[in-house]
DNA sequence: AGTCTGTTTATAAACAGGCGG
DNA sequence: CCCCGCCTGTTTATAAACAGA
């Protein structure tokens, strides 16, 4: 049902106002909008939370108290100069006009007009006070003031992708895929107007830190090397763009798109850490149906399998959504306290209680330490495990409690990777990636043997697109065709996407062969050839990925269905919000005074 | 001459002041403490700034406008609680007694009596003010506001160890190398009272961020799940330990002690970035002769190369020491600017001109780009190129700026890694480390091929301690023997540590043979074996390295003599500043008002 | 329910190197 | 030609959000 949306609905909301917004939205956006909703009831929130009345709270009042522009103090530079090298802001804010030139970067062919958090360029005509020592070094005031005129349609909503993700779209956005940082800038700049208008020029150094942080982000030079490219490893780009984050490229393939609606809550953090509660992502449901609306049927592929997700939006009452979600299978029967994951269809029961396949306990994920053993692990790998977009998803919620309860057969505790997923190249054998970090080579046997037990958990896939090849269910972990084909690239993956982190996914490799690596499907690359044959040096392989979404505990299975269970409107009983802890605090509304 | 101590003196420092101060420090080292000490006429500096009488700035003002404890507002927790499991600093600041019980942690074997950042347990009298709102959360104000009184003694000065450095400084005392959070947390506040009396709580949000941020550092499950330690993988082990940073493993081999004595330069960092200006660092000086006092004669292995160093104390008006130096070969001849250089004896000149060696031009290095090829570029490897101690040392600062010039054969330009060193495991050709990066298997050709030419450049030792095997020089990068002995492990290389940054060094592995992984020399392992058959699986291959010191441009090929020139009282001419710049007027004194 | 542990992102900063005014 | 400031790139520090135990 490609022309369909799911909306999560704040509990305090008025339905009549989110319908009609919905509507609104669903006209801008033109014939491709969807038309058709499924509503489901979110944690808390009160209308004035709505993204264009949100109230950006206080980050200009940071003050800092670190003298800034103390003259004789010759500490070397606190970051020179480095103001926008757009015109805005330039000068000390003298009612500047915003001349929104130099739109030379690539063809705004998003389609970004309904995104609520893409506001027109700044018209405001701010002007207003504390343009005293006009902020000229990157670790400034916040480019405008003037917060209180025009919060919304001027960038006021910050984007909710991770610099890491918004890089991605820049340099992705490029038929060649190579960006200098100033076009990274730009591009930035001119699709999410927040940056230009309201962060902090620190926002460019942000940029800069992810570029040089992540290994996914590389650095090429021109011939004569005057000119620096930032690419993205092609093993690990997963083809992001801007434009599949909210349009759905096939629509042969069920998509829905989602929107959450924020929930109040205020937070302390510095202005570019604060997200906004809400944003449109799109996902691929694979929900039960009796998850759904009574009327709503999704014609999925295979046996309509479980598999989470949804919840993703309201964890910590209306933190952020999670795009690109790490999505584990449920646990086979047994697991306590999952209230969404009880209405679902569980994937085909794994070979239960498989012994030796799980690590004791203990385990906050990550913690790499040997690559997946020959014998693969039970991977629980249902058909619906796979959505779409980077929508946060994770039924895995199953906390693994018991130390070796039976009837669990996918216990999925900590996944492995030997340190470095590298080497498993086509060229050579996938058991080559032995790279591995656990072989300290004095530990004492216990302590070697245990947390290579190789559980998968979590993982999956993180793209935001769909390919048509429907994931099979693969409960063995083999003949897995994971849903990586990315619409036109329809190179199937020998193994499936093991990784356990969004750190991992990022930093991590594309399983696709070699040839595939920078085909990127859709219109983006049209000036490229298929070059099939181009993958001179086969990089390691591995399942790339990339997180679109800010700080948290990303690494572990997240979205714990007692943490975010979003009541939802179908008929799906939450049963029992186990443990609520404060997360439960933040979901209940009004409890944050704002 | 192990007896030997290196001193760099501020040019307004009172001579007689140092030398006392000196000698009472030799005393108080024991009969292994230095007994003469090479001066060194430094940047500026007055005598206030000593290590003593530091004023440590203002870091308690911070205040930082977030309401830290509004009751009502529901945010997810700030850092709970996370108040520092010893009793220090529990109360709001009630005459604390510091009972420095539990120390349970390593023999202190390390003869620390004589760091002056290693204070004594604080014996203050504390008590001040602004005990009001006790810290109970890591985001709280220092641990002690009572910094007036006993501005020394009591780990007033923070030590100058990055937090990398020091987790590796903890878990490799322990003899199974291997440590629970809560011991990391115990060692370093037993060896670094810094963080116990003085820092802030966070301290220990950044201990975890690093562990679980550089995967040189893994987690270890015990086989019931239910302990975590913390290990260093083993081909990244460089086996560090706070022992090395002070102390001569080997008599036999030259070493000498450095003081860098601190430099006024008020920083407007926050509390735990600001670091001591001064400490105590192990190098192995490798200065042509002609550098030291007449009297000081160095008894060098080879013919005495060049190789910098000694400067690096001084870079930004007494930044910081760079300990685990970035040491690359300096230019043979026609480098222009390059003071320190200009007196140094060279090492012998590998192939001059070597074409397609050198990348153009551009380059901040990083930038891994393509695996060295089997071709190895010509690499500059002097002799005295290598420092015991991590001091920084980088005498490669020419520019590079022609491209292609002539005459300068050690171009060491972008290096290159093939975006993951990993995959060339001892079982594995080496050559199957093509794992790269630049396969983008669209870009144009000359994007391809530039990247990939592969200058070497920097890299080099960053290991504190040095093995008894003398590097040999080796311009074509052959039969090289970096020294990674490290004393007593006298596993030569195969490969030579091309790394280019301290990232690159941190992050990637040892080049020793795996068996030779995880065994440290000395008195660290007594209880283990030696282990020989142990490396169950081979890691990949790549020289293993770590930055002990904070942040900064440590990417590039750092200390430019023009920035740092320590203005040498013996017979060096410093041979003009090049291009001052802010860090000129940094290494001017006075200018900063303090 | 709170604390501890672990993962990840955001932000600031230090500094190196290059370039252009 | 040199100085100097800005831009770019790398790295560490710090705070924070959040997950899991
Ligand atoms: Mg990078
Ligand atoms: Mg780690």
């Amino acid at each position: 049902m490609p022309d369909t949306q799911v909306v999560v609905v704040p509990q305090s909301a008025d339905l009549q106002s989110v319908i009609d917004s919905l509507s609104a939205r669903g006209k801008e956006r033109g014939p491709q909008g969807p038309s058709k909703f499924i509503l489901l009831s979110g944690g808390s929130g009160s209308p004035e939370d709505w993204p264009g009345s949100l109230g950006l709270s206080s980050w200009g009042e940071d003050g800092d108290a670190r003298a800034f522009g103390n003259p004789l103090t010759l500490n070397p530079k606190p970051e020179p100069g480095r103001r926008t090298d757009r015109p805005v802001e330039a000068k000390p804010l003298s009612s500047a006009t915003f001349p929104s030139k130099e739109q030379d970067s690539s063809p705004l062919n998003d389609s970004l007009t309904n995104i609520q958090w893409l506001g027109g360029m700044c018209s405001d005509g701010l002007g207003s006070g504390a343009g005293g020592r006009a902020s000229e070094k990157e670790n400034q005031e916040p480019c405008a003031q003037r917060l209180q005129l025009s919060q919304h349609l001027d960038g006021a909503q910050r984007p909710p992708y991770s610099y890491m993700a918004m890089i991605q779209f820049a340099i992705n956005s490029k038929p060649d895929r190579r960006m200098t940082l100033k076009e990274i800038y730009t591009w930035i700049e001119d699709h999410f107007p927040y940056f230009r208008n309201v962060a902090k020029p620190g926002w460019k150094n942000s940029i800069r830190h992810n570029l040089s942080l992540h290994d996914m982000f590389t650095r090429e030079t021109s011939p004569d090397g005057k000119i620096s490219f930032w690419t993205i490893r092609p093993e690990a780009n997963r083809c992001l763009t801007l434009d599949q984050v909210y349009k759905q490229l096939k629509p042969a393939v069920p998509q829905i798109k989602k929107v959450a609606i924020p929930i109040s809550s205020e937070r302390k953090m510095k202005p570019l850490l604060s997200r906004p509660e809400s944003y449109l992502v799109p996902i691929q449901l694979s929900l039960s149906p009796s998850l759904f609306l009574p009327s709503v049927q999704l014609p999925l592929a295979a046996p309509p399998q479980n598999c989470s997700s949804l919840a993703a939006e309201f964890q910590g009452g209306g933190k952020r959504v999670r795009i690109a979600p790490k999505c584990a299978p449920p646990p086979v029967e047994e697991f306590k306290e999952d209230p969404l994951c009880v209405s679902l269809t569980l994937g085909a029961p794994a070979a239960p209680n498989h012994p030796a396949q799980r690590v004791a306990r203990g385990s906050r994920r990550k913690q790499y330490l040997a690559p997946p053993p020959r014998e693969e692990p039970v991977l629980l790998f249902p058909d619906s495990t796979f959505f779409d977009s980077g929508l946060t998803s994770d039924l895995s919620a199953s906390q693994d409690t018991g130390l070796d309860s039976p009837g669990r057969a996918c216990a999925f505790k900590t996944p492995i990777k030997g340190s470095r997923p590298a080497s498993s190249t086509p060229s050579k054998p996938i058991g080559s990636e032995n790279a591995a970090a656990s072989s300290s080579s004095s530990l004492p046997s216990p302590w070697r043997t245990s947390p290579r037990v190789t559980d998968a958990r979590d993982v999956l896939d993180f793209s935001p697109i769909r390919g048509p090849l429907g994931p099979s269910l693969t409960p063995q972990n083999q003949n897995r065709t994971p849903p990586f084909g990315f619409g036109f690239d329809s190179t199937p993956f020998r193994e499936p996407p093991l990784f356990s982190s969004p750190r991992e996914l990022l930093t991590s490799s594309v399983r696709r062969s070699p040839a595939s690596w920078g085909r990127c499907p859709g219109q983006l690359l049209p000036d490229r050839g298929p070059g099939p044959g181009h993958h001179e040096r086969q990089p390691e392989q591995d399942p790339g990925g990339h997180q679109l979404l800010g700080p948290g505990g990303r690494g572990a299975g997240r979205l714990q269905p007692q943490l975010v269970t979003p009541h939802p409107i179908a008929q799906v009983t939450p049963p029992r919000p186990p443990r609520a802890g404060l997360l439960t605090k933040l979901l209940t509304p009004a409890l944050v005074s704002r």
